[in-house]
DNA sequence: TTGAAAGCGCTAACAT
DNA sequence: ATGTTAGCGCTTTCAA
């Protein structure tokens, strides 16, 4: 019987359209709130007529529209991450958070929505209006270009988090303590003439290894070149220039320390084009350990951020967030050094 | 004016809702369709009133909802991308993907609907009727479970696609011949007696490169040993107990081919565990040439896919799809040889 | 130039 | 047990 119901009813979905309620509400002979109660397994619905709307939900291949569920219900059960773009450092946070989502219940929905033309900057506030409150329970933002947008909404953890008053929940690794230890590293090799590229000028974590850097010099009694430190902005594409200007010229650094993988690797490629070798004319150090740090050519000594714990821990706070569990509100993970073939000696 | 009728009504969002476009058409003194048709730039609005909303729009920081936006509209530019989890082969992919959708004016929307419980199989159905129609424009989906779910609604292009009639765009590379490169690249080696770790039993992918081992067997004269062929489901963790089996035993072979990277790497380990040493006792070869694969100990010998390519490829042709541009549906990316350490004559 | 009203697909009160 | 209705935030005719 419901199987003829539903022959005779075909799926709109075969002329062009998605399968909707009402499709499946008019096939089973019964209304939209009653397949609703079937689908949401709420009570009071006959059990023939359950089973009924089950087969033809079957036949029909519905599925409930997340669209149109979460503009209706509070919670959707979705937690969103929110980048600029799908690159290295994001997608290892995104691996650790995928992993720990595994068994919670919710689903994740990664959105970029940095890569729009006008939205460089403050694309997270723009995200978040648009999914939050609907589509996403709560978010976590990765590398924010503003202080996190508090939405009294959403529950939003950073990781990475902008500079300033930062009331906001984050999660972030020991970017002094790193930067320290991968400058003494430098140090401890004999160099004496080191450059700092710096990170993303609006990023705690840049501001952060900068000092690092200058602590750990000033400890070993090395004044700093002001022109020795440059920006390069965390990104390969804007380390191009800085690195040429480092490295062309006669009185050099002797060794580099990048505040991200990407950035360094770009160094040492452009240290490459002017014939220099790396490591022994020139070393190289950058920070976050993305998987890519391993591949290159010479594979690159870094400091380690533990990312997909990272990201795991920032899932595992949204959630405890969004369930009201009472919890710390600042997270913040040891680096170590991870020595590879990128560093030596200074030329004699 | 218009700043102090902001000011007489407060945004919602100070008392813990989001700001609509209600909130703004309230401030602003005009009607919802007003505040719409200026949001999206529509004719017959005044300049002034235009003006005005614009101010309001600013001040209570609005952003117009995707998703009640997208279930009236018809476009909502957005893609997404459909995986079953974020692990190293589909974060590859996201980066390519991310990057070609650099200036085409869509946003990326990475859905992960396989880490719940009941979804492992099917997964990308149920996505795909979840959010297609409202939310995302077309879809590209990694290595679905079942042959492409057809949706006359919503344009679909598989990476890695699942076996059977294949008449839905797809990508892929070439699996055979990359299959046969890493067996011929063993037996050059002087191996004989190698074994094959085969990927996921539904997918293309993996039944091709069980193929190219049989064939590049078969060319050379080498016998296969049917006990040297065994299953990992492309999974680590499920590599694990045919690694064992494989491995603990005394006529154990003096080379495998894992289907893929990820469960090459846990043959490492496993082997590691064994007391045997990775290349002198036993030669490993993988397949994807993931990240991954090159900071494991030793670094991984692979077949290389063009992952980024493959996932700038897919994006490309959602979007023609979408756009309604004729083009070739199936592409067919080489792969390549990438020699690093894991692999070396047989123990003699 | 502006606004009232319908409706996208769904859920949740509230009838019946 | 089932259906009717209102409404989530938005866009879009259609009238005024």
């Amino acid at each position: 019987m419901a199987n003829a119901a539903a022959e005779r009813w075909p799926s709109t979905a075969d002329q062009g359209g998605r399968v909707t309620i009402t499709d499946v509400a008019k096939a089973a002979g019964v209304s939209v709130a009653t397949v609703s109660k079937v689908v949401n397994g709420r009570y009071g619905v006959a059990p023939a007529t359950a089973a009924r709307v089950f087969e033809v939900v079957e036949q029909l291949g519905y599925e409930s529209s997340l669209v149109a569920r979460s503009l209706r219900r509070r919670r959707t059960n979705v937690i969103g991450v929110l980048v600029a773009e799908f690159e290295p450092f994001s997608t290892e946070l995104l691996k650790g958070i995928s992993q720990a989502i595994e068994g919670t219940g919710y689903e994740l929905l990664a959105y970029s929505g940095g890569s729009a033309d006008g939205n460089r900057v403050g694309w997270e506030r723009r995200s978040v209006s648009r999914l939050g409150g609907t589509l996403i329970d709560g978010a976590v933002i990765v590398t924010p270009t503003v202080v996190a947008p508090v939405h009294d909404n959403v529950p939003i953890v950073a990781i990475d988090p902008h500079t300033g008053p930062s009331g906001a929940p984050t999660i972030d690794s020991d970017n002094l303590a790193g930067a320290r230890t991968a400058t003494e590293y430098l140090i401890g090799l004999g160099h004496r003439r080191i450059a700092h590229l710096r990170g993303r000028e609006d990023l705690e974590s840049a501001r952060l290894r900068e000092l690092g850097f200058r602590e750990a010099m000033e400890d070993a009694g090395i004044e700093v070149d002001p022109d020795l430190i440059r920006v390069g902005n965390y990104r390969p594409d804007l380390a191009d220039a800085p690195a040429h200007e480092l490295l062309d010229r006669p009185d050099r650094p002797t060794a580099v320390f990048a505040a991200n993988d990407i950035s360094a690797i770009r160094i040492v490629e452009v240290a490459h084009e002017l014939g220099l070798r790396v490591p022994e004319d020139l070393s190289v150090i950058g920070f976050d350990n993305v998987p890519e740090s391993a591949s290159c050519n010479p594979p690159l000594t870094t400091i380690a951020q533990p990312l997909h714990q990272m990201g795991a821990e920032a899932l595992r706070m949204v959630v405890d967030l969004i369930e009201g569990t009472p919890r710390e509100h600042h997270v913040r993970l040891p680096t170590s050094l991870v020595v590879r073939a990128s560093c030596a000696p200074p030329p004699a």
